[in-house]
DNA sequence: CGCTAAACTGAGGGTGCCTCGAAATTTATC
DNA sequence: GATAAATTTCGAGGCACCCTCAGTTTAGCG
């Protein structure tokens, strides 16, 4: 056993800058940026993309792929420690992330409920950190009884939506409002 | 001088039959629809559809002409009147109004800063009827005295965004509970 | 009717998506 | 090294869409 090769050079390579490549034009003109275009970048065939890529949305994912690490890590010291403000610092990453490239929050959202997709599961499980920090925030009775992890998801569809269409300043301030609404009432 | 001489009538016959198709695709498939497709539909070249709406966003702009009219009548009527509930009633209305067509949202939000924009004259009257019903809410001491026409217009925008990426009812929620967050506190 | 401005037509040049058979290149083996 | 096998790459090609514009048609006035 153990006889899988190990995949070839050059195409470790071409899918590094494939990565590269993308991650800039995605940055710069959005999550709708022209395949064609990120070959040509990476100076590559178009169907060498397709081989490495199948979909745009498995690009995406491979490019998340970290960045969804990191997030998971914080999602879940929040969880464990449950530090004052934890919920409002999960939302505002959460946030952040979905805005990473525009045109992102859409297709997160979209994958909520899209099986087949590899974002699906990213987004499962973002949504079960929501649920749980919002859970210890009811237990500690900051949030109002009412509160569920669903507003969480919604909320942050919303603001990253808005940083997209509207301002970064504008998102933070609906999620303040919001994060406002949903407190306990004194 | 008034010597224009009133369209002829195959023209005004195609723009309404642009006018019904566009309707259509733009409900059922979104926004984004082909043009080629709603021409075809149209029973009309290409060419033609150009005539009569050298763009999209022309289009869009003659199909939400009578909606907006309805809106601004709303509107008006509001700020006038100043009933209760006057400001939910208008964020729900705008929110609703901007969902028309999935993708609108967006369009509507980018236009506000899009001086060339048809729309752009229906955004800024939207977002000053916004501004004048906050002023009266604070009048009225029901909204926290820090609370802007601009919370509003990102209430807006961002309810109209989750119910294209997520639901209405999400949207009914988000919206309840921002308005909720910018209510005075007893 | 005939004329003319107005309106319509649709081919054509771009761009982008995605597929697939042929060609090239790397790795394993001798 | 040489060679065979597997892997990867290439890019033309079919399809859809965008938008333009030169040539053709037509409504409606006089």
């Amino acid at each position: 056993m153990s006889t899988a090769r190990r995949p070839r050079a050059d195409a470790r390579r071409n899918y590094e800058r494939l990565l590269a490549e993308a991650d800039a034009a995605f940055a710069e003109r959005g999550i709708g940026a022209s395949l064609e275009s990120i070959a040509r970048g990476a100076g590559v065939a178009i169907g060498t993309l397709y081989g490495h890529f199948p979909t745009r949305r498995a690009l995406v994912g491979a490019l998340l792929r970290e960045r969804n690490e990191a997030l998971f890590e914080l999602g879940d010291r929040l969880v464990a420690d449950n530090p004052p403000g934890a919920l409002a610092t999960w939302v505002r990453a959460v946030t952040e992330h979905a805005s990473t490239y525009s045109g992102l929050a859409a297709l997160l959202a979209g994958g909520l409920d899209d099986e087949a997709s590899e974002l699906h599961e990213s987004c499962l499980r973002m949504a079960g950190t929501g649920e749980r920090l919002v859970a210890l925030a009811r237990a500690s009775g900051t949030l109002r009884p009412d509160a569920t992890g669903a507003d969480i998801t919604a909320l942050t569809t919303a603001a990253a939506a808005l940083r997209e269409d509207l301002s970064a300043a504008a998102a933070d301030r609906l999620v303040a409002l919001c994060l406002d609404g949903l407190a306990r009432r004194p």
